[in-house]
Formats: C-alpha cells, structure tokens, sequence
RNA sequence: GGGAGUAUAGCUCAGCUGGUUCAGAGCGCCUGCCUUACAAGCAGGAGGUCACUGGUUCGAUUCCUGUUACUCCCA
C-alpha cells in the first residue's frame, strides 16, 4: 500500500466531518444515559470566527467528545445571539448604501429587512466552527430571535413585572449617540484619552472676585445648575451662599457645600451638571437642582430657547449661546473655548489624561442622559447568584475569578434592559390614557394587554405599546434554560434531562454578561444552577502581548490558519499554550507543531502498514521475547499516562493532558516503543506483537481523539482495516467511527517494571552519549558491563532492548572496573563502556573530576542536616531515613568516581 | 483611586498539603546525522542564586511582611 509521506489534512477533514454528519453523530436525544449538556455561549450573529473563538470553541469540543467517548450523552447545543445594536447597526448601513433611510421605514418593514440580513449573512460564524470540527449537534442550532427563545423572553418579562422585580423609571444611563440608544454599565468601556483640563472663570453674582472651576467638558456649561465645594475648604469659607454666573452663559447658579468634593481636583472647585454627569445628577438630587438637559439624543446641542439661558440676567460678558445649536459636543467645545477666551473667561489650559467612557459596539463617546428606562432590580437576584458560586455549587476554573465574581455581585445595580432599538424583543408593555395619567399594562400579548386594561381599569380605547426593545442579554441569560424550552414548558422531558448543563466555557470578560446572570436566570427559574463548571479561558494575544483586534490587524485569519496547518494542527497549537484562565500569546508556530505532530502520527502509521507479518505465531527468538517486554512496557506506560490525563481533566488542566498524550505518542509510542518491535529491513514481525501494536496504535488515537479529531478519525478507521482492503468500504459504511468508541481508563500499572525500563533507557542513554561524544557510528557495536550498587539497578528484562537500540553487543556484570574503559552512572550504578581505540585520559578526567565535585558538594549539604541536632530531633523519620539514603548513594558515588580516577592516573 | 492576580531556563508555562538525587516540560538554541516511517525527522547536549528584601522554620521556589515590575477587573 502507497501511503504519501506527508500528512494532508485538507482532504480528509473535509471528508471526516462530512461522514459524521451524514451519520448524525453529533445529534443527541434523551435516553438513559447520563447526559453531558453544554450550550454554547451564544456568538453574536453578526460575528466572523476570530482566535478567542477558536479557542473557546475548541475546548467545549474537548470536553464533548471525551464526554462522548465515555459513554455519556454528549449534548452540544450551537446557535447565536441576535445582537441588538451591532446588527442593527450593520442593517441600518446596508439600507443606507441602497439610499435608504432607516427613519422613512415602518418599524415592520424595517424588521423585514433585518431578518433578510439575518437569513443571509447571520452566522457564517456557525459555518466557520464546521471547519474547525466542532462537534454541536447542529439540529438544536437556535437563535435568541426564534419563536422559543422570543416568547421565552416575553413570559419571564411578565413574570419578573408581575413579581415587582421590573420597573420603568427615568434614570442617568449610559446612552450611545451614535447607536441612539442606551447600553448597560457592562457594555461602557473606559479608556484613557488625552484630553485638556480647562479653568474656568466663575464670577460672584453682583461682585468682581470670580472663582476658578477646572472641567474637561467646558460644553456642558449650559447645563450648569451648581458650583460645588468642600465645605471644609479654606479657601471658599467666604462663598457661603453666594452665586456665581455661569461664564459667557450668564446663568446664576448657587454654590452649594459637599464632601463629595475632591479638595486637590483642579482648584477644589466643581461645576454641577446634573443631566450629564452621573455623579452630579446624584447631587442633583441632594440638593434639589434644575437638570437642563442640552444634547439632543444624537449628541448635538438643542435649540437656544431649550436651553433656557436668556431668561437669566448676565452683567457679565457673554457668548453668543446660539451659534452652537446643532452642533456636534466636540465640535462644540471647540467652538466654546474659542469664544470664552475671547471673552477672557479661561483662566488657563493643561493637558489632561483621563478615562472616557465608549460604547462597546460603537465605540462612540458614552453620553450620561437622564431617560426613562426599563430595570431590573439586582438585590436579591444577586444575592442568590452569589452564594452558589461562593459555595462551589458551581464551581470556577481557575477559582481565582471568584473574587471578581464576587466584587461585581456585591457592588451591582440594577440591570438596564431597555433599549431604542428595533431589532430585538420588543417590550411588552403597553400605555393607556385614563384621567389625563398615563397607566402601564404588561401582558404576553395585545389581546392580554387589552384585557387587563378593561379589567383594572375599565379602558377600552387604543393601546399604544413600549417602542423600546430589550437588551440582548436579556435574552441570553435564559440560554441555558430556553434551547430547552424551559421558559415555555417547564419540566418538559429535555429540560428534565439535559439541565443543568455540565461546563460552560467562556472568556473571563463575559463573567458578568452571561455567567453571572445565567445563573440568575437559572436560579429564578427551574430554581436551579445552569452549569456545574465554568471554565475560563484567557485572552488569545498576539506575540507582543497585545490584545487581538480588527484595529491593530494583529490577529490571523483562523481559516487561513486551517488551511494551512490542518483544523488538527490549530487545535492543538491552541491548546498547548492555553492553561485555564492564563492569556494565549498566541504564535503560528505552536500550530506548526500541531501539524507537525499529525504528521508524526501519519508516519508511524506508514511504518506499521509496511510490515510484513510472520505467519509463524511462536514466541521463541530472541526478537519475539523482546517484543512481548516492548508491548508489557508500553501497555503499562500507557496505563500510567492515562492516570495523569485522567488527573487533569478532572482539574480541567486541558494543555497538561493533552501535552500528556502527546508525549505517550511521540516519545513513548514511537520513539521507543516501536523502535524496540521494528524488525530488521526485510524481515517480518510475529503477528502477536503486529496486533497489540495495532491495538496500542488505536487506542492512542481514541485518547488523542478530543483534542485532533480529525488525524486521529482517518488513523484510527485505517488500523481496524489494515491489511484487509476489501473489508474498508463496509467498515466505512457500517457508521464505525472513533467518536463513539469507549475512551481507555487508567488501570492498574507495574512501577517496577517501569522503574526498570527507564534504567534501561538511562543505559540506552548513555551508551549513545559516548557514541556523539566520542564521534562513533550507531553502527559500531559497543559491549557494556556494568557494577551493580544494590538492586535498584536492574537489567535483565530490558537487556535485549538495550542490545537492539543501543547496538550493544552485551551487556553483563562484572565485580572490577575494566581498563581502558569509558564509564557513566544510572543511579548508584557504574557502567562501563571497553575501547578499543586509546582513550582520551585528561577528558576523562577531566568529567570525572567535575563528578566528584558535584557529588561532594551534595553530600556536604546532606551531612550537614544530619549533623545538625535540631534537624534530627525536629524532622520526621521519612525524612531523615531519606537523608541517610541520600548519604549512602553520595558515599558509593565518590568511592566510585575516585576508583575510576585513580584506574585512569 | 479601590480590588484581584502574576513574577521559575531565550520564549510559553508545570511545580498540589514546605525536605537539593525535583529545580521540570514543550518550543527555541548548540553538536552530529538524509540510520529505507517521518529533515514537518533521528540521536545527544548546553541553559535558571525559582523578581528583590525581611521574617517564620532544623530546613523555603514552595508559607508570611514589605519593595519593584507587569496584567486584569471595578469606579
């Protein structure tokens, strides 16, 4: 059989992931076994696959599949968020390239457009995961816009209104100019700008002294209702219910006293603009002051007479307030500390550094705006949410986020979910007229609205409903429970099965978005947790440590990344550098390993598909005894490997258990094991040793299978067939496949004959050493005798392995040190390598002399312990029977090295 | 400004309940090899006062204090 001598992904993932699901492998139903749920954290619609998905999304696969291979029901559930205000965003784009404008649309005919969009360019990300070889049962594919998970949204609107856990109420929020709508504290994203601190002249109403008040927004002036102090400040005693004038807008406003003041802020001094700062709104408040709110909505300043400067005196000097109508607030600002220059009402400039607020999905300047917004109260919904994590009923990886977890639940507000969007769930609440006051009805539907109305209030005239949407996470935090319908149908059979999930895996930035109020959700509704285990992935950077964004171009195209190094390679590139919770410096280079590795596994199956076998079945030369030992090592190797795998997959230690496996089959599997079976060139191998290779080889794929699914499908379908070509084309169509094969358990292990085989390998080890060292060919026998110290050092089982790869000739005891011989240690124990041709003495010497050295210092360190009183008297016995060990082994060691030295003097 | 985390080989990281035959892995690096599975490879090798300081202890990379640096989160 001709097999090419490089691994080619391309063509056999393709056919791979085909085949699984053409067969459905990927599809789950409830049954008796025990279920193994994990839902996807929902992509945004709009996205295209970036790094941090890859890696989060090859770790959900991971965990499916080994879940799957032990038997378990393996559930995993795709689909995507609707992304309110990124999609309509892109919506609106699209309408405008074809001269439309959003605004000339109907609220229906808008929402047709977006769902065309949707149907068209929504979730290529899902197709993108294909690639990968994520195995999500694609038949669950949801979307927080489809029937179940709308209405599942709209029932737990109404239920949580009618709890009293939802209000309306017109609030300072976070509001996008640009999106015109407003978004969550969640979704603010504070960076640092380099702005300018300006010093503003406010005089004293009827007087000449002013005051200097330091602000970074001077536009907000004309919102100025109040000038704050520190009532404990010196220097402003004297303004003691004064007023000062706003500058240039000729505005009286009082000077009020707080602590609230940071007194070595700019002059001490503060303008309070309560409808645009947070804090001053809370000052407001206090303090009972006029809000004057002067942006419109999409950030330009309202008309003149909004702003309600004339009706104020001015003695002072003015600008002229009006040229700044419509302008944008930057542009603006500009333009009035031009004008208040001019009228020399700045005292001075300074550069300034400070964090400004953007939005997170369009990166505009957050506006703090006073509007009336829909709540939801956090206090006693987080209080739950807290515990159950606090408690480890669910549990963090690494625990570490715990702590942020818990900082953000004990400082949390009330969630905003409203927002001045269309493309989302629209709030399903209606307003009536009765008696000139404006009442509020919240049903699953019109027809119900209407109902209550007539019932509560006797109205029977139009409704007019909410324009607002809800926030995308409103929807996602029911993820968990609404892909199973469990809003809708509570205790229906999938829900009763699949939840609570097992794992969610997510980036640690997402904790509040969706793994604390999916817990909430959870908790508030099948009264449940959502997930056992939340796994926290780190951040995928690029070499320098930076951050991967679409700005900097600094992150590779994944696809781009598949084709190139298979789905396999990436996989594993990803993995290895991936500790849980630790940022990924991301480097293409760990993806060449990866494929690299593929192709090692490629190789060995080329070697083992060339062997001819022995139809002789007895085990009686020298090479079938050593073979039955290579295949006794291996099985016990192998059996220890899959105790440490098994360790850390119980600690979710991905990168230690898959770097686990692959040094069982690069170093133990092919660099020793099947150099031990190889048979000579031309010669054949028995057929006991060819099946347990062949049984060895297959179940090392099914323990790499999770992590390279692909390789390892295509290896593993080649090994049940190998040597039987007309039996291929059945095997295929009989649905085998390695995904359903049962995952090989750690049993019990001989350590002593591993222990005996990693002597072996030290002898091995050494005799090559002399080779390279010495410049001798692999192909020159060398004997080797060796003085055995005690019986740790033992050689027997493994001696014809030693003469296979070490190309030793013999090896035996001897009770006297050889002349003219090389020597290395294993352990206590001195080997010896004779030369034929003269030996180089001051190199050895010189070798040796460095040994004793080493050796002498160690054993000072260990009698110096011993010696010590305080260390034996203090110290268990363990301890201080292993330092005489230490003593003893260190003692024969130089006795040894000096015999040597003196045999070459 | 508040909180959390991290500092171990050139790089990325292990090192669980303190004990120098535990200072380790992978990659990289150096040397020699196209040894009929694989140069996407084989064999061998070199590299670290475990950030700095003080303390607890018979003994600290491992525990505690402080310093410095970096990262993240929150305001």
């Amino acid at each position: 059989m001709e097999i090419a001598s490089k691994y080619d992904p391309r063509a056999v993932e393709e056919k791979w992931y085909q085949f699984w699901i053409d067969k459905k492998l990927f599809h789950s139903e409830p049954d008796n076994r025990v279920p193994y749920t994990v839902v996807i954290p929902p992509p945004n619609v709009t996205g295209v696959l970036h790094m941090g998905h890859m890696l989060n999304n090859t770790i959900q696969d991971v965990l499916v599949r080994r879940a799957r291979m032990q038997g378990k029901n393996a559930c995993w559930v795709p689909g995507t968020d609707h992304a309110s205000i990124a999609t309509e965003a892109k919506v609106v784009k699209m309408l405008a390239e074809k001269g439309i404008d959003k605004r000339s649309l109907s609220r229906e005919d808008f929402l047709k457009h977006a769902w065309q969009w949707k149907e068209e360019y929504g979730g290529i990300i899902l197709k993108q995961l294909r690639r990968l070889g994520a195995s999500c049962d694609w038949d669950r594919t949801a979307f927080t816009m489809d029937e179940v998970r709308y209405e599942s949204v709209i029932r737990v609107f109404v239920d949580l209104y009618n709890k009293g856990l939802i209000y309306r109420g017109v609030r300072m929020v976070n509001w996008d100019p640009q999106a015109l709508t407003a978004v969550s504290d969640e979704e603010v994203i504070y960076k640092e700008s380099r702005g300018k601190l300006f010093y503003l002249r406010y005089f004293v109403e009827g007087e000449d002294k002013y005051i200097v008040v330091a602000t970074t927004r001077p536009e907000t002036i004309m919102g100025d209702t109040a000038v704050c102090v520190h009532p404990e400040d010196e220097r402003y005693q004297w303004l003691k219910g004064k007023k000062v004038v706003v500058p240039g807008v000729g505005r009286a406003v009082p000077v009020i006293m707080d602590e609230y003041v940071d007194r070595e802020f700019g002059t001490g001094a503060l303008k309070i603009t309560p409808a645009h700062d947070i804090n001053d709104y809370n000052l407001g408040m206090k303090y009972n002051l006029e809000s004057i709110d002067i942006f419109n909505d999409n950030g330009t300043l309202k008309d003149v007479d909004k702003l309600k400067v004339d009706k104020l005196s001015c003695p002072y000097q003015r600008i002229n307030v009006s040229t700044y109508c419509g302008l944008d607030r930057f542009a603006c600002r500009k333009q009035i500390v031009k004008d208040l220059e001019a009228a020399g009402l700045i005292e001075k400039i300074e550069d300034y550094t400070n964090k400004v607020g953007h939005s997170e999905r369009t990166d505009a300047v957050i506006e703090p705006k006073l509007s009336a917004q829909w709540f939801l109260k956090m206090d006693g919904i987080s209080k739950q949410a807290l515990e159950v994590v606090e408690n480890d009923t669910v549990r963090f990886h690494p625990a570490k986020f715990k702590n942020t977890y818990r900082h953000w639940l004990e400082n949390i507000k009330d969630w905003c979910i409203s927002r001045q969007l269309w493309w989302g769930q629209r709030i399903p609440a209606w307003y009536l007229d009765v008696d000139g006051r404006v009442e509020t009805v919240v049903a699953l539907n019109e027809e119900e609205a209407r109902k209550i109305a007539a019932e509560k209030y006797g109205y029977t005239g139009t409704l007019r409903q909410d324009e607002d949407v809800l926030d995308t996470w409103f929807s996602s935090w029911l993820w968990p429970i609404s892909l199973f319908d469990g809003i809708r149908n509570p205790g229906n059979p999938e829900i009763s099965y699949y939840y609570p999930t097992a794992d969610l895996i997510t980036g640690p930035d997402i904790i509040f978005f969706w793994v604390a109020r999916m817990i909430m959700a959870g908790l508030e509704y099948p009264h449940d947790i959502p997930f056992r285990n939340v796994y926290f992935t780190g951040i995928v950077r690029d070499k320098l440590g930076r951050k991967m964004s679409k700005q900097l171009g600094n992150s590779p195209d994944p696809i781009e990344l598949i084709e190139k190094y298979g789905a396999d390679g990436v996989r594993m590139g990803m993995l290895l550098t991936a500790p849980a919770g630790n940022d990924l410096p991301f480097d293409e280079a760990i993806c060449e390993q990866g494929r690299n590795f593929s192709n090692k596994l490629w190789n060995a199956l080329r070697l083992i598909s060339g062997w001819q076998v022995s139809s002789d079945s007895e085990i009686s030369g020298e090479s079938e005894k050593n073979n039955a030992v290579a295949v006794q090592w291996m099985e016990q190797r192998m059996a220890q490997v899959l105790e440490e795998i098994e360790k850390d997959f119980d600690q979710y230690r991905l990168s230690e258990a898959l770097m686990a496996a692959y040094k069982l089959a690069w170093d133990d599997f092919c660099s020793w094991y099947l150099e031990m079976v190889k048979p000579a060139h031309g010669t054949p191998i028995d057929h006991e040793t060819y099946n347990a290779t062949i049984s060895i080889f297959s179940r090392l794929m099914l323990i790499l299978h999770p992590f390279m699914p692909f390789v390892t499908e295509e290896i593993w379908h080649a090994l049940q067939t190998i040597g039987k070509e007309d039996e291929k084309a059945a095997f295929i169509n009989a649905n085998y496949s390695i995904m359903n094969q049962h995952m090989p358990t750690s049993v019990f292990y001989d350590q002593r004959l591993l222990d005996e085989f990693d002597t072996a390998r030290e002898v091995i080890a050494g005799v090559r050493n002399i080779r390279n060292t010495r410049g001798l060919s692999p192909k020159e026998p060398l004997a080797v005798s060796y003085i055995a110290k005690d019986d740790r050092f033992q050689v027997d089982r493994f001696a014809g392995i030693i003469r296979k790869l070490g190309n030793v000739t013999d090896i035996a005891a001897v009770s006297e040190q050889p002349a003219g011989a090389l020597q290395f240690m294993v352990g206590t124990a001195e080997c010896y390598v004779p030369m034929s041709q003269n030996v180089n003495k001051e190199e050895e010497l010189k070798k040796l002399q460095e040994d004793l050295k080493y050796y002498e210092g160690f054993l000072r360190s260990v009698m110096g312990k011993l010696s010590n009183e305080k260390f034996v008297n203090g110290a268990p016995a363990p301890v201080i029977e292993k330092e005489r060990n230490k003593q003893r082994d260190a003692e024969s060691k130089i006795a040894a090295i000096k015999a040597q030295i003196e045999a070459l003097g």
